[in-house]
DNA sequence: GTGATAAGTAAGCAC
DNA sequence: GTGCTTACTTATCAC
């Protein structure tokens, strides 16, 4: 083990100095090309040499942690928005939902108290008490004669 | 900074060896109480004191930081599951919606072929002309009141 | 002092 | 060799 500096360590930012190689900064040497770095590279020591690729690697390294930490924060924001998009969606079915439930339930009772209506209407010539259970009755009124198998469903 | 010797770091599993210390395992020291700990570090040099305790720090920092990556494991499929759990409920909503807007215009179409029909019942006599196309009425007479959703059905 | 977390380091993997 | 991810270390903060 050489005497070894880890200079300058402040707060969350590294720089590293006081070497003898003619000062590449970090972001010169994260951002050089293999090509270029092999150009700074010409005259050094072999330890020199690995020792640059290794600070080279590091620092690559830092930023691929950072982009790493980021990625993850990022999905996560992600997640939360589409929770989010989604409970949305959900209030608004279920608001969607209650009001079509009255509506079908409104509609219910009109259709009836129209039902009952039309039985007194059409009761005249019909002797009530023959009418014990169930009884249907259903009235065709066309134009021409409808040959559909089910030819009084309302259209669904 | 004095020779120091970073031990066997081997693969994601630190172990702390070769110290002149009486052999404390990581476990062992991360376990201990402050008492215990106490009781270890009588008769150690002042050095010694400081190193073990440093050493106890980083071996719960090491736990800390796993708790914290568990932690983020344990958040994330959090956040998936009820993403999950929302999208059914979306999709659920979004069915029964869809069937009772079908029983809503079947409905409406019937109550409005109720409507046609009762308005020539109550017209006085048909007149052949006003019905232009095709009415279909079902009319239910029933003992009892009937709550079925689709009273005027044919059977399908 | 304890626990948690962000940034950085090193190792391993996949390409 | 590059990029990403994980485990670990360190510094820092809140309690």
């Amino acid at each position: 083990m050489t005497t070894h500096f880890k200079t300058s360590k402040a707060l969350r930012v590294k720089k590293e100095t006081g070497e003898n190689a003619p000062a590449l900064s970090d972001d010169e040497l994260v951002a050089m090309s293999v090509r270029e770095l092999n150009q700074h590279l010409r005259g050094l020591t072999k330890e020199d040499v690995v020792r640059l690729k290794q600070r080279r690697r590091t620092l690559k390294n830092r930023g691929y942690a950072a982009s790493c930490r980021i990625k993850r924060v990022t999905q996560k924001e992600e997640l939360e928005r589409q929770k989010t998009e989604l409970q949305q969606e959900v209030d608004k079915l279920a608001r969607e939902n209650a009001s079509m439930r009255l509506e079908l339930d409104a509609l219910r009772a009109k259709y009836e108290a129209l039902q009952c209506f039309a039985r007194t209407v059409t009761r005249g010539p019909i002797s009530p008490g023959k009418v014990a259970t169930t009884s249907v009755i259903t009235i065709v009124k066309s134009a021409h004669h409808n040959t559909s198998p089910t030819p009084f469903s309302a259209p669904s």
